[in-house]
RNA sequence: GGGACCGUAGCUCAGAUGGAUAGAGCAUCUGCCUUCUAAGCAGAGGGUCGCAGGUUCGAGUCCUGCCGGUCCUACCA
């Protein structure tokens, strides 16, 4: 509704600067710092007055003077050296709330959103660091499913490579196991949980035993032709990882729509043709001597402004390898163009799971299968949540698109970085790590898989869970067991998806183990607390058997306009009404952590309110009518803005 | 060497398109539970926004230089 206010505003104005003054000047509507200058301010006499060569006093006072009427705007104001401060009028403003005016989503158009996020390595479990990345991902979907776009949620596989390889290494080489071995570890829990163990078992094993690096090359290769017993052991591990990081994700309430694989991108020869065209159109060229001899490489003065592409080649990226095999960023540009349906290829596909919700995950397969799969790809738009220590090879993939001509896709193609999440020296001290002098002065110090040095995903929800149970259990011990550990689950998925949004993106989060248990301040909880305040009040109105009133008919615009003049129901109203306005800017900004301010804002707005007002109490019929429909009004806008947008379910009671 | 990001309260961080008196949380201190649950509320202290210039009506925000920190710059993924 604000929202909708502020776009009209904006709109009327420039259509009034424009027919008076004949001048076209972008309309800037800011939200005044401070709630007595009323509800928006607007600069736009500073910006006229060296057009107008005139003090922007004396134009504000013009404006303000000569300004036609507006609907819902009670008045303008010249304030400061030349701003125009508007002021609403509230009795109309709430009425138009309670109508349900104003509230519609954005315009849906455009094309199909694709979000690529979580892409973990299916060789061991799942730490913060990743959670971070499906975090953002998963909540930047909602945003934009918030505001009507159609987005498809992909989560790519790369179960050939390294990082799997050295798993299997593990299993055949050093612990000796056969496929039905491993088959029976996968058949116990916290397959992920070994396998992390392994893992850095293996990696610290290569560099005692150099040699062992053989046994690597040798599973890579069979592997990647399917073949024997060390490919077989490959498929197994990554399959069953994988499910694992579905099982840790669905507990933080993120799905995915299709599972893309590397695999399938060799098999089905996706490279071979995106080779093709990139040779065609010259993005690619063959190298005969230097460094780079008999590699095919991209010149860097397609991914770098300051390259001239005369430098020769040795900053050029390296595409595919003197031996003929692809590198990663060769596959990466390949999946690029499929996502924007420019490669002519599709996967195939079977189902993978289907989610409690009914909602299907559909895997990439190189067979056909006999069930319909609905069309994944061809995106409009596409985003990649990756951390930011990549940015040189979504830079490479980038320019791909653009060296073949793709212009438009390149542009649509988004990496969305974000900094990685390191741990702080408490941290690692609490955790049992080890650390070396030098990592002691640092601020935080880096979490490393193939270290095994990291805090495990499901470690700490169940610690979350644990803390919150404890909570939970001294607050409502006379509540059932299961519903008691519900709720407890429900507080630490709220914690921690809080706790990882509350950042910016470019942030390096130095994960602190207090900091990311507490409930107390700006966390996910407080949030929700609010929000069952509220949802506390209307239970108990409905024990003392009473029924909410009917609102639109009980409180007209003058009542409105009555109970309004009290700034702090105006102010609580008016942040609940500005979901949109934070959704729109969140996604302009391309900014989760914006989303989950506002709704932290708005906790605090109601909690000052819920102490100051006794709503249940108040004996004056008008008023207390009017201050339930803002509890009710501030419960739908807060509960719409955790639940839909940021993922944070809200419990029955805390 | 080249590229990118960062430096704001004791600590952790917000400050979109330059705007009015730079904000939160934590920590510290002081109050408030017989009330719609205190996972809360009210208040206090705490800042030369790394340093120096520049741009203009106006700079935490833009530009230049310096200081400090981090990441990237693989025929690894």
């Amino acid at each position: 509704m604000f929202h909708y206010i502020e776009e009209q505003l904006r709109q009327s104005f420039a259509a009034f600067l424009s027919s008076t003054y004949g001048v076209d000047v972008p309309v800037v509507v800011e939200q005044p710092k401070q709630t007595s200058f009323g509800e928006f301010a607007l600069p736009v006499a500073f910006a006229l007055a060296r057009q107008l060569r005139k003090a922007p006093r004396a134009i504000a006072e013009e404006l303000a003077a000569k300004l036609p009427p507006n609907p819902g705007v009670a008045s303008v104001e010249v304030a400061g050296n030349g701003y125009l401060n508007v002021r609403l009028d509230r009795g109309l403003y709430a009425a138009a709330l309670l109508s349900g005016e104003g509230s519609s989503p954005a315009g849906a158009a455009a094309g199909k959103v694709i979000v690529e996020h979580t892409n973990i390595n299916p060789n061991k479990a799942a730490h913060i660091g990743h959670l971070r990345n499906s975090v953002l991902g998963d909540t930047f979907v909602r945003m934009l499913r918030a505001s009507g776009r159609p987005v498809e949620v992909q989560n790519y596989i790369d179960n050939t490579g390294v990082q799997v390889a050295d798993v299997v290494v593990g299993f055949h080489y050093l612990e000796q196991k056969s496929p039905a071995d491993v088959a029976a570890l996968i058949s116990q829990p916290r397959f992920d949980y070994y396998c992390w163990d392994l893992y850095a078992r293996t990696s610290q094993y290569y560099t005692t035993n150099p040699d062992a690096i053989q046994w690597r090359r040798d599973t890579l290769h069979a592997i990647e032709h399917g073949e024997g017993v060390l490919a077989e052991l490959g498929h197994l591990i990554a399959d069953a990882i994988v499910e694992c990081h579905l099982d840790t994700m669905l507990r933080l309430g993120i799905v995915y729509d299709v599972l893309p694989r590397e695999s399938e991108i060799l098999h089905l020869k996706f490279w071979a043709r995106a080779f093709e065209q990139l040779k065609e159109r010259q993005a690619v060229y063959f190298v005969d001597e230097g460094k780079n001899q008999g590699c095919w490489v991209m010149a860097a003065s397609h991914f770098r402004d300051s390259a001239t592409g005369e430098e020769g080649d040795d900053d050029a990226k390296v595409i595919v390898r003197s031996n003929g095999t692809v590198t990663y960023v060769g596959k990466d540009i390949a999946y690029q163009m499929w996502k924007f349906g420019l490669l002519g290829l599709d996967f195939h596909y079977k189902p993978l799971r289907t989610y409690p919700d009914g909602h299907e995950a559909w895997v990439a397969t190189d067979e056909p299968c006999e069930l319909p799969a609905p069309a994944f790809g061809g995106g409009a738009e596409v985003y990649n949540v990756i951390d930011s220590r990549q940015s040189y090879l979504q830079d490479v993939v980038v320019a791909g698109l653009r060296a073949l001509g793709y212009a438009s896709q390149a542009d649509h193609s988004i990496h969305f970085s974000y900094e990685m999440v390191a741990l702080s020296p408490r941290t690692c001290i609490e955790l049992g790590i080890a650390l070396s002098e030098e990592d002691r002065k640092r601020p935080y110090v880096e979490v490393s898989g193939r270290k095994g040095l990291g805090v495990k995903a499901d470690d700490l929800i169940d610690k979350l869970i644990e803390k919150a149970k404890a909570e939970v259990d001294s607050r409502h011990p006379a509540k059932p067991e299961e519903e008691r550990l519900r709720i407890a689950t429900q507080i630490a998925i709220g914690a921690l998806r809080y706790f990882l949004l509350k950042f910016t993106r470019n942030t390096v989060i130095a994960f602190d183990l207090q900091e990311a248990l507490s409930f107390e301040g700006e966390t996910g909880p407080y949030v929700q607390y609010a929000a069952v305040r509220a949802r506390n009040i209307l239970r108990k109105l409905a024990e003392r058997g009473e029924t909410l009133p009917e609102f639109s008919a009980a409180l007209d615009s003058a009542a409105m306009h009555r109970q309004l003049q009290a700034e702090d129901f105006w102010q609580l109203l008016l942040a609940a009404s500005k979901s949109g306005t934070a959704l729109a800017s969140a996604l302009s900004a391309g900014e989760p952590s914006h989303m989950a301010r506002y709704a932290f804002q708005l906790a605090q707005a109601f909690n000052a309110f819920y102490h100051d007002y006794p709503i249940l109490a108040e004996e004056n019929p008008e008023k207390r009518t009017f201050l339930l429909w803002l509890a009710v009004y501030f419960k739908e806008q807060l509960e719409r803005t955790l639940e839909q947008v940021l993922g944070i379910p809200v419990p029955e009671y805390m």
